[in-house]
DNA sequence: TCCTATGTTGTATG
DNA sequence: ACATACAACATAGG
């Protein structure tokens, strides 16, 4: 499920687990989740036990979270959902005798007093790596600025825009070093309330849709951020998003049927009486 | 049985 | 070197 405002909600999952020093790590190490984790991962295991988670970030839909190991040692741990990635907490049995016992997606948890922070992932696209250290690690630093920051600019989206000038417009969406956090549902949602059809080039773009795409896509994120990352609600049905997956779905805005077809390697979304596909010279 | 899936990455091709 | 397209990854559910 996880795209912007999914992964922000599943980030705040582990709120209730601030503070409380993890007991025990359970762990699939050979879980594909793990590939080019950072390092050692005995040895960071061996880091987190005893350590105290102290804060988290989301950005796009990469999160951090930071644990305290001693007055000097800081653990950082990356998480990326993929395609099935959950994370959840969990109350521990009161009884020693009934440890908590991980199901098979389950690589990941985190054994508190009161709690076991989860993190699960059947089809294991997802990711979790490890770093150490007062700063937060160089693949983090370095993610683009998110589009609800002011650094997210229309300039910004009209360079790259001409920069993919030969990719539908529907794939650039999905480029996360420019729009971090859109995924394939939200992309749609933009071009629809943008009226532009998600095969148009990115280069026929006049600056007129790009400014409205840069709009829509800030307005998206938010208002998705609003419903979605404050308590998982559906956004209403004034939405493509409610309309989507539904065979015979009807547009919203005019009433007419939807079509949905593979563009950019991606099932998308659209409603062709409102977004019309046309040559470039006609703008 | 076959098809689909809210993601990313490696590789081939232009 | 850069941009683009697509298979591959692994599993569950309709």
């Amino acid at each position: 499920m996880p795209e912007l405002a999914e992964v922000e909600y599943h980030r705040k999952r582990w709120n209730p687990g601030f503070d409380e020093p993890v007991i025990e790590i359970l762990i699939h190490p050979r879980a594909r989740v793990f590939r080019n984790c950072g390092g050692d991962i005995g040895e960071f295991i061996r880091l987190l036990t005893g350590a105290v988670l102290e804060h988290s970030e989301a950005k796009g839909k990469q999160m951090l979270f930071r644990f305290r190991a001693g007055k000097r040692s800081v653990v950082w741990i990356g998480i990326h959902l993929g395609m099935t990635g959950e994370l959840r907490t969990q109350d521990v049995p009161a009884l020693a005798s009934e440890r908590f016992e991980p199901a098979s997606s389950e690589h990941f948890v985190l054994v508190q007093a009161k709690r076991a922070l989860v993190f699960s992932d059947p089809r294991m696209f997802g990711r979790v790596r490890f770093s150490t250290g007062e700063n937060p690690p160089p693949w983090w630093t370095s993610l683009p600025p998110e589009v609800v920051s002011s650094a997210f600019t229309e300039e910004a989206v009209s360079v790259f825009l001409k920069r993919r000038s030969r990719a539908p417009i529907k794939a650039v969406l999905l480029m996360q070093e420019r729009f971090p956090g859109i995924g394939n549902w939200m992309a749609d949602e933009i071009l629809w309330r943008c009226a532009i059809h998600p095969r148009q080039l990115a280069g026929d773009l006049t600056q007129a849709e790009i400014r409205k795409l840069w709009r829509e896509t800030r307005w998206v994120c938010e208002q998705a951020l609003a419903t979605i990352g404050e308590t998982y609600a559906d956004p209403p049905p004034t939405w493509l998003f409610q309309h989507r997956w539904e065979d015979g779905g009807k547009c919203p805005r005019t009433g007419a049927s939807l079509v949905r077809e593979q563009i950019g390697g991606r099932t998308t979304c659209w409603s062709p009486k409102r977004q019309q596909l046309r040559n470039a010279s006609d703008g």
